[in-house]
Formats: C-alpha cells, structure tokens, sequence
RNA sequence: GGGGGUGUAGCUCAGUUGGUUAGAGCGAUCGCCUGUCACGCGAUAGGUCGAGGGUUCGAGUCCCUUCACUCCCGCCA
C-alpha cells in the first residue's frame, strides 16, 4: 500500500463508512471552533472535509498549520448527519475523523490566497504561477486543455494521420514575422530561427510521401503580445495532406471541430457544415474577414442611390462623387428606441475617428418617410428604392457610413458590432464557424503601394496565371482559406502550389527574382522539382479553440506557464543575462548598456 | 514605436473640494468558541500611498518626469 494515501479527496462515499483511511493533500480551509477543528483537505480531484476534536492529541499542531500546507491525514470515514450534508462537493456526505496527521511539506505565508474566487493582479500570479494553477477556475482550465489534446491526437490518428515532430532549430525565413534567434557555437557568426510554424517542414513530410502528418506543434514569432496572443510561443494543430482538394481539408477539419466543441462545450453549434464565405463577400457584407455570424446585422452598399436626384443629402453625395462609397446597416423593428439609442451610436462612431453614422427609420402614415435628423433628405421613392434593396421594412432603422473602401469597411465591421450588442442580439451560448475562402493572391501594401503575397506565398492559385491575369494581379484568388468562429480568427490553411515555375511567375509578381527564391526557399523550390504531390493542409490555434471552449478572454487563462505582456518569465526570470564565459563560447559581444 | 487604464497593508479595495494620527474585508499573530462548509466573536501587528521632482502654510489627492502591470493601435506571410 501507497504509504501516502489509499484515496484521493474525491473518492470517498458512504460505501466507504467505517473504513480506515488515509489522505494526502493540501489544506485549502481551516473552520476552527476552538474545540472542534474542520479542514478541507485539497487534491487534484476534489476536496473531503476532516474533522479533529480536541480530544485528540494532535488538535493542537493541526490547528495551528497554516492553508495549503501539505499533509497526510490517517483516520475513519464517517457519514455526515443529514442537516450537515454539503451538496456542493462530491465527497459531501462523509467526512474523516482524524485520527494522525503528518507534514509533507511546509508553506509558508501565502502571498496570495488560493482559495478564493477574487481576482489578483497578473504579476502576482505568474510571479507565483505554481499557487495561481491550483485555483479551481484555472486548474480546470489546464486540464481541459489537456483533455482537448489528447481528444485530438487520437481523432486524427484513427483517420489514418500520423504524428511526426520538426525541427526545433531551423532557419530563418525572410517573409512574415519577426524570428527568434539562436546564435550556433560550431557555426560562428551564424544562426537558427525558432519556427514561425513548421511550414515548409510539412510540405517537405509530403514531398517524402507520407500523404497525412499532424503535430501539436509550437510556433514562436518574435511580435508584440495581444489578450489572445502570447509574446512568443503558442501551439496549433498543424497538419497537411496529400493528393487533395480544398473540400478534403474542409471535411477533416469540420469533422473535427464538431467533434471537439460538442464533446467538450455544453454550448450549441449554429452550424454543423460551416458555411463557405469567399473573402470579397465577408468584407461587403461584414466588413471583416473574420465576421461574428452570431451577429445577424448584415452590412449593404447603397452607393448608387446617392447618385439619384430626388437623394439631397449633400454630404454623401459629395463624398460619393469623389470616390467614396456608402454602407448600412439595417436594424429590425427599432421604430420604437429612443431618440438616446441612435445619438449614442453616432456619438460612439465619431469618438473612433469616423465622421459618424446618419440614421433614420422608416415609417408609414399616409405616406412613407424616414424619421430621424437627415430623413428629411429621401424622396419617397428613394426610400421605396434603399428598402427593396436592404429588404426593409416599416420600422425598421437603418445606419450609414461614408469612406473610401477600407475605412468603410473598418467603420462598419465596429459599428455591426457595436450595434449588435446594444441590441443585445449576440446569444452567448453559441458557437458559429465558417469558412472564409477564396483569398486574393496579392494585395497592395497600403504604404509602399507595391504589390505583396497577401497570406502565405506557398498557396496554390486558383488559375493558371494566363497573360490576362497576370495584368491585374490583384484579382488573382488562391486556393486559400481560414476558419473563423465567433468573430475569431481560428487558423488558415490552403492548398500549397507544389509546381515551381508557377511559384517563379507568383514572386516574380511580388518583386522576388528567380535568384531571390532560390537562394530564401532553397530548401522547398528544389524539393518542389523532385517529383512532389498536390497537397494542402491547414493549422487551427490551439489555445484560441481552448480558450472558446473555456470561456476565457485571455490566453493566459488556458496557458501553464504564460510570459506576461513584455515577454518575460516573472517566475523563472527569462529572459535573463548570461555569463562572458557564454556569450564567448558563441561568437558573441554586448554593445555597452545604456 | 503610439494611445488608454491601473498602481494605497501580504491579498482585494475605499479614501470627499488639498486639511488633524491614511481606513475596511480577507490573510497573519494572540485569546474565546464542539457542527462548520466564505463558521462566528474579541484584540494586536502590519503603510517609502510605485519612484523622483515641483506647486502649496499643508499633497495619497494638483502639476511634471519616470517605472511596473494591463488593454488597444502598429506588428502578427
């Protein structure tokens, strides 16, 4: 017998009345009457009330050790009387009469309470990390994450894909992200990168014909830190497929996602085939490429009816004359908020930078008009014309902007938002994906205005690239897609261009010679001419699926061991100075410190 | 790199228009209490009000600088 416990703290039940029994754990609370002691003895799995009296010569030393200490307490298992049962906990209807007890291991004045429900300030926690993941929330939060894993693994295993781990120690690679840097000893002047993510090492896995790979792979990029994104390190589901089409990769993925979130949420799914929406659709329609379906709101371009003459609403017509475009968003049966909910929505939008958003609502009495500060501006037939278009109807409100394209298409994708939540219309327990497909190729850099790969430059194009094509290749799609669920952005993937001259012709585009992506992808372009299969795969973020089935808004809630903002360590002081002897040993000297 | 928020006891927070000795709950220490499950009651200790400078007769409070944490923008193929 196991000389620390025969039970852990959510086993006993009143089968087990009488028994001798022993427990280890920590003391998460002390209740003392003075002659009559209860402590809440904590494991992994759950909690058991003991009890000591006075009586007993060990009451006193117990009574004076301190919450989370760890002990092992030896005694008898006895039922609770019925007006004493503690339904909350599993092991409510027994306690433990002590009988011994032994420190394992001592604690000493806690500088954070663990049990409690408060919240603390992030530094305390990561700087005391191991008390912060005993809290119930966080602790639970850990081993679903766990769960999930191993959920995966399996899943992707039984549909005949296989697990391989990448190099850790690669190189690195000149588009995308920031790399971290390794320096190597036997190489003096020369570096690793941590990968940004096992790419190329995927596509390569294919080319050496394994035809299914996945991994629970870390990724690390050296870029700021957001609420749901860690400095540094984070973990997808990588994997990759061979001999595929974009459905392929759909249908393993789906199934997948449909599998996890029902095994392991209790909310409901709004789809179960996630809807495909291409990429130019979503940003109408949207605003964003990563669109909240829960939202019902739905963005309209009603450009042209600003170029009517019975439309005398100057200032958009103007706008509209030198190039801008109008949108809205059409409320249902708003005819009666107050006057406070529209004015709130402009104010709101004038306060992000925007020029606001013009209201009005449509209604009927004799004839149709549209109430509000600038209704005064639509023909009667001009209204008739926005509701047929929008599909209104009377009561209904409808809100709009005026920008060039992207502004527009930022202004609304808030202002759908914002709108969705004073209405309340985002029903929290639901989870809806989609698809966003049909990527451009290309896109133009807003500063520069050169011509760049807008996702990844080893996705496949969805034509030949013919001359024509290549005239406008802004219009080029790819074979290229992400999953978003609730207004989240979970990963993106696509079918790889594995045919190398096609490659040469689409850096050509995006300024690279052939000179340049021989000598940055060396290692991909010359396994892409040595016989490699069609193939395509995706990678969906690990800790963002975590923190949706969690609940959790931070990404350090579903992490063990998180940096905080500044991508520092609190608790093991990374990252930290090295001695001369080290950084000799590497070719390496320090400017002089400020 | 830029913008917002926060910083007062070990923890969570209050602190009025600038005005006497900076408070509460939890935790700690001591005492009382034999049925609690956020046990209860009483007492004690615990403070560079993030740091530095300034205004003022007087600053936790106003101003400037700076640091830390956090959220956002940039960034994240």
């Amino acid at each position: 017998m196991n000389k620390y416990r025969t039970h852990n703290c959510n086993e006993l039940r009143k089968d087990d009345l009488e028994k001798d029994i022993s427990l280890s754990g920590w003391i998460n609370k002390k209740r003392d009457h003075g002659n009559l002691l209860f402590i809440d003895l904590r494991d992994n799995y759950g909690v058991t009330q003991c009890i000591i009296d006075k009586e007993n010569k060990n009451f006193l030393d117990l009574e004076k050790t301190q919450l989370e200490t760890v002990i092992k307490i030896q005694g008898k298992v006895v039922s609770r009387l019925e007006e004493t049962i503690n339904k909350d906990i599993a092991t409510g209807e027994i306690e433990v009469v002590i009988n011994t007890f032994q420190i394992l291991g001592n604690c000493k004045e806690l500088p954070m309470p663990v049990f409690s429900d408060q919240e603390y300030a992030e530094e305390i926690r990561l700087k005391y990390r191991f008390l912060d993941l005993r809290r119930k929330k966080i602790h639970e939060n850990i081993i679903l994450r766990s769960k999930v894993i191993s959920f995966i693994r399996s899943e992707m295993t039984k549909i005949g894909f296989l697990e391989f781990q990448t190099p850790i120690l690669t190189s690195s690679s000149p588009e995308g992200a920031r790399d971290f840097l390794v320096p190597s000893r036997l190489n003096p002047g020369k570096f690793y990168a941590l990968p940004q993510a096992p790419q190329q090492f995927k596509q390569l896995i294919m080319i050496s014909g394994f035809d299914k790979y996945f991994q629970i792979a870390p990724c690390f990029r050296d870029e700021d830190a957001r609420a749901d994104r860690s400095p540094g390190e984070f973990y997808q589901l990588d994997l990759e497929m061979s001999f595929v089409e974009q459905e392929d990769v759909f249908n393993v993925v789906e199934k997948l996602l449909v599998n996890i979130f029902k095994k392991f949420s209790t909310k409901k799914l709004m789809y179960e085939n996630f809807p495909k929406i291409t990429y130019s659709d979503s940003m109408l329609k949207y605003g964003s490429d990563k669109p909240d379906l829960r939202n019902p709101l739905i963005i309209t371009d009603i450009t042209e009816i600003f170029s009517r003459d019975d439309v005398s609403f100057e200032i958009f017509k103007k706008l509209v004359k030198s190039g801008s475009r109008v949108r809205c968003i059409l409320t249902k049966n708003t005819k009666d908020k107050p006057r406070s909910f529209f004015e709130n929505i402009d104010k709101w939008a004038k306060g992000l930078g925007a020029s606001g958003l013009a209201y009005f609502t449509f209604e009927k009495e004799k004839n149709l008009s549209a109430k509000g500060p600038i209704g005064k501006f639509f023909s009667e037939q001009a209204l008739t014309e926005i509701m047929k278009k929008i599909n209104a109807e009377v009561g209904d409100s409808i809100f709009m902007a005026c920008d060039k394209k992207s502004d527009l298409e930022k202004i609304t994708s808030l202002a759908r938002e914002k709108i969705g939540q004073d209405l309340n219309l985002i029903d929290e327990n639901i989870f809806a994906f989609c698809w966003i497909v049909d990527y451009p190729m290309f896109e133009k850099d807003e500063v520069t205005n050169k011509i760049k790969f807008s996702h990844n430059p080893f996705s496949m194009p969805q034509s030949d690239l013919n001359e024509k094509e290549l005239e406008n290749p802004l219009d080029i799609l790819a074979f290229q897609y992400d999953i978003v669920c609730n207004g989240i952005e979970l990963s993106s993937g696509a079918i790889r261009n594995h045919k190398p001259e096609l490659m040469y012709k689409l850096f050509s585009i995006a300024g690279y010679n052939k000179n340049d992506v021989d000598e940055k992808f060396s290692g991909m372009i010359n396994a892409l001419s040595y016989g490699a299969p069609p193939h395509g795969g995706i990678a969906p973020g690990i800790d963002r699926i975590i923190m949706l089935l969690a609940n959790e808004k931070n990404i350090r809630e579903v992490t063990m061991f998180p940096m905080n903002q500044n991508a520092q360590d609190l608790m093991m002081r990374a990252p930290s100075e090295v001695s001369v002897e080290q950084l000799k040993d590497l070719n390496l000297s320090l400017k002089n410190k400020k």
